[in-house]
DNA sequence: GATAGATCACGGTGTCCAGTGTTAAAAGCT
DNA sequence: AGCTTTTAACACTGGACACCGTGATCTATC
C-alpha cells in the first residue's frame, strides 16, 4: 500500500516507485500499476519504456521484471535527486576550500554539480570538468573560465571519458581537485564502473590537491573496482548523517576528514 | 522608415533591427528607437544590454553607438538565423558523403550544426566535434557515438578551442571532416578570428578526407587569418546562389567543387 | 539639487511544451 | 480466429517561462 489515493506524482516520481515497486515484488503487471498509481495504462507503458531504456527492468508480454543484475547505477536525473540535501551540505563546505583565481577539477558526479552552482560566487575561477551537464552550467557563468575534457561520450553519466580524456587530463594541472566515488570502505574509494576509474585517476594525479566527497550512504556501501587508497586524498568530505562509528574509522584512515552539517532546508 | 507600423516583431528580431539601424547610422538614442520600434524605453535598454553583452554596440548615457570595430563576427544563434536555406541545402549535399560506419569531424560553424541534424537517419556513426551546441544535439541522438573535443571554452562561438583542442585532435584520424570559415577567396579559406584557425587547421591534418562548406556570401567577403589553400580539402560544397563568375574561378581553384540546389522550402 | 536618463522590482500576458488520456490500429498469445 | 496486450496517433491541459510594461528608485550630469 504505496500510495492511499494520495496526490499525482510527477513522471519522475511515479516511475522511481514504479522501480522500487518492481524491485522490491519482483515482477508486476501493466494493469495493477495503473490501479495503484491511478494513471491510465498508456502513461504506465511509456514509464515502463523509459526504465527499461535506463536499464532498470525487463518489459515483457503481460508484465514487467526487475533486471536481474545485482548493479543499480542509476542515471543522472535519478541520482541528482537523492540525497539532496546531503549533496549540498557537503557542497557548502567543499566550497570553502575554493578561493578566487584557482584552477578546479570536477568530475561527473552530482555531488560536484551541486559544488558547481557555487562557483560563480567566487569568480574569478578556472573551472575543469568532463561533465556535460556542469559544462552547460557553467558555460552560463561569467567571469569563470570553463576547460572542457573531451573524450567519448557516456550517456549513463553524461559525461566524457575514455583516453582522450585521461590525456587531456594529464596535459593540465589544477589546484584542486573534487571527486566522488560511489563506496568507500576500508580505507579506499571504489567506484561501480571500470571505465570511470581511470578518469578519476588521472585526476588525482593532474591535481595539487585533491579532495573526495561522499555522502555518508557510500560508507556502507561497496563497489568492484578500486579507484584510490583514502591516503591519497588530502582531504575527505561526509555529511552528518553517518554513523558515529563509521566516522570514528574514516578519521584513523584519512589525512583530514570533514564532517558537513545538514544545511536547514532553503526557502524557495 | 524600417518599420511602419508593421506587426510586433519576436526580441530577437527586433534586436537584430536594432543593431542593423546603429550600423548604419552610428548612433541613435533609446528614445528613438522606442518611437521606431513602439515598445517601451525598458525593452529597448534591455535590448541594448544584450547587443552590449554581445559587444555589438556600446551604451553611454544619452544613447547608443556602433562599437567601432570592423570585426563583425556574430554570435550563435544570429549566425543560426541567417542564410538558413542555403546552409539547408549544403547540409543535405554533403550528408550524401557520410556513410554509416564512418567517423566524420564537424567544426563549429552552424553549417556544420545543420549537417548534424541530418546525420540521425545514417547511424551508426562516429561524430567527433568541437562545438557544444552539436555535443548537446547529438548526445540525444542513439546509435551515434559522439566524441566531444574539449578545451577553453569561448563564449561566442560556443565552442572549445586552445591547445588542449588541437593536442585532442591531432590524437583522433576521422574519415570525413567538415570544416566552413568565413571567407573563400583568392584560392584560400580566411577566418576572422586567430585562435579559431588551428583547431581548423588541425582538423584538416587528422581527416583522411576534408570538405569545406561555404554559402555564396563567403565568396565576395575577406577575412583576416588563412586558414587553408583550396586545393587542401577534397571537396567545396556552395550553394547555388553564388554568381556564375564567382562559380566558375572557384572551380579552376579547387580540386573538386559541389553546387547544391536550395532546397524548396519546408512545409512543417 | 534638479532633471533626464537608467535600473530595479513587480505583476500581467501570451506562448510553448511536457504530460496525459482517448481512440484506433497493430501485434502476440492460445 | 478470438482474445489480450502493446503501440501509434491525435487532441487537450495546466504550469512554466519568456517577454513586456508600469511605477518606484537610483545615478550621472549640469
Amino acid at each position: 500500500m504505496i500510495d492511499g489515493g494520495g496526490p499525482r506524482l510527477g513522471p519522475a516520481r511515479r516511475q522511481e516507485a514504479i522501480a522500487e515497486q518492481i524491485l522490491a515484488r519482483g515482477d508486476i503487471t501493466a494493469g495493477e500499476l495503473a490501479e495503484l498509481f491511478q494513471v491510465s495504462l498508456m502513461t504506465i507503458h511509456r514509464d515502463l519504456n523509459e526504465l527499461e531504456r535506463q536499464g532498470l527492468v525487463r518489459k515483457l508480454r503481460g508484465g514487467v521484471t526487475a533486471q536481474p543484475s545485482s548493479v543499480f547505477e542509476s542515471n543522472v536525473s535519478f541520482r541528482e535527486r537523492s540525497m539532496r540535501a546531503e549533496k549540498e551540505a557537503i557542497a557548502a563546505r567543499a566550497a570553502e576550500l575554493v578561493e578566487p583565481g584557482m584552477a578546479v577539477m570536477l568530475d561527473d558526479s552530482t555531488t560536484s554539480l551541486a559544488l558547481a552552482r557555487r562557483l560563480e560566487a567566487l569568480a574569478p575561477l578556472t573551472v575543469v570538468t568532463n561533465f556535460l551537464t556542469t559544462i552547460e552550467l557553467v558555460a552560463g557563468m561569467p567571469g569563470i573560465r570553463l576547460i572542457a575534457l573531451g573524450g567519448d561520450y557516456d550517456v549513463l553519466h553524461n559525461s566524457f571519458l575514455g583516453v582522450s580524456c585521461t590525456d587531456a587530463i594529464a596535459a593540465l594541472q589544477a589546484d584542486l581537485c573534487f571527486v566522488s566515488t560511489s563506496a568507500v570502505t576500508g580505507g579506499y574509494a571504489y567506484h561501480q564502473e571500470q571505465h570511470i576509474v581511470p578518469v578519476k585517476r588521472a585526476m588525482l594525479a593532474s591535481a595539487t590537491r585533491s579532495v573526495l566527497l561522499a555522502d555518508h550512504t557510500k560508507l556502507t556501501r561497496t563497489a568492484l573496482y578500486r579507484v584510490a587508497r583514502l591516503q591519497a586524498f588530502d582531504r575527505v568530505i561526509v555529511d552528518a548523517g553517518a554513523a558515529p562509528e563509521a566516522l570514528q574509522e574514516l578519521d584513523q584512515l584519512t589525512r583530514s576528514l570533514d564532517v558537513a552539517a545538514l544545511l536547514p532546508p532553503e526557502a524557495p
